[in-house]
DNA sequence: TTTATCATGTAGCCATGGCAACAATTAATA
DNA sequence: TATTAATTGTTGCCATGGCTACATGATAAA
């Protein structure tokens, strides 16, 4: 037996699988986005990107920071020379461009469902990695049409 | 200088270390829900939770899901005899009682707000582990008001 | 120009979460 | 029952992403 049961609410196995084969996909480079998002706005905002306000800012000791820089040099994200600022390249800044884009959408569609702008900010960081193009199409309309 | 800039779109340096905290915390407990939650349904619906099947729905291979289970066990949230299934303690019932509520919660936000079931099942398979309870109240408000 | 401070680099440790390969046990079938 | 198949366990490998401790380079102060 212990095949029967109640055709209860398990999705198929291979769909399942997929399913959780796409969140560990998008896990393995939600942290590269946050780097090149937040290296966009450093330089955005401050001209240069330094691995010490890299660090602070994501909460981590800056060994952990400059490792994460490193791969995201070998994967052709960034570019940095030693003792100097970190830069991103075509690639990286165009991923950064999709993550702020999501980011911010994302917030956006949060405070219009009535969470307030730090639980948003705060949920946002999480979410905004595992949302598809479908997704993301669906809460552009809805924010659209909603708030302004 | 370098500190200038236009008062740009950067939130305050330890409200954004925070955040990234937070992010961190739920993604190390993320994999744990979707354990304890499909380990819940594989015993609702089936009558037991066998290693193979955890690990074929998970998608991957079946020492991987051996590592977790272990990791569940030492963390007092599943127990198992050596050849036997895979069954709960209390607070892994108690822990995949609230990933499955939030799973179904953020499967319905998604739709109600005009995302195809498919894209919602696999989007929310990501989600889920980031939603603060502020949040959450606020998406069942929603689909309160709404669906159904 | 020394000297102290700050920034960056580097090494080595740990836990997590993947994998393949092989061993041992249990279940199914011939 | 004997053999085969399936399941589970174990070992050892790798990459990621944390950390501390220490070395080195660059900048600021004295
Ligand atoms: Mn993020
Ligand atoms: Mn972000
Ligand atoms: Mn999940
Ligand atoms: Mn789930």
């Amino acid at each position: 037996m212990t095949k029967a049961g109640r055709a209860g609410t398990l999705p198929s196995e291979p769909a399942q699988a997929r399913r959780f084969g796409r969140v560990r996909d998008a896990q393995a480079t939600a942290l590269l986005e946050d780097y090149v998002e937040l290296i966009a706005d450093l330089l955005a905002d401050a001209g240069e990107a330094r691995l010490v306000d890299i660090a602070r800012r994501m909460g981590v000791a800056h060994p952990t920071a400059a490792k994460t820089i490193n791969r995201l040099k070998r994967q052709g994200l960034a570019m940095s020379e030693p003792y100097r600022g970190v830069f991103l390249t075509e690639a990286g800044a165009r991923m950064a461009e999709r993550a702020r884009v999501r980011h911010r959408l994302v917030v956006r569609l949060l405070e219009t469902l009535g969470v307030p702008s730090e639980v948003a900010e705060a949920d946002a960081e999480g979410m905004e990695h595992y949302i598809s193009d479908v997704t993301e199409r669906v809460f552009t309309q809805f924010v659209g049409r909603k708030g302004v």
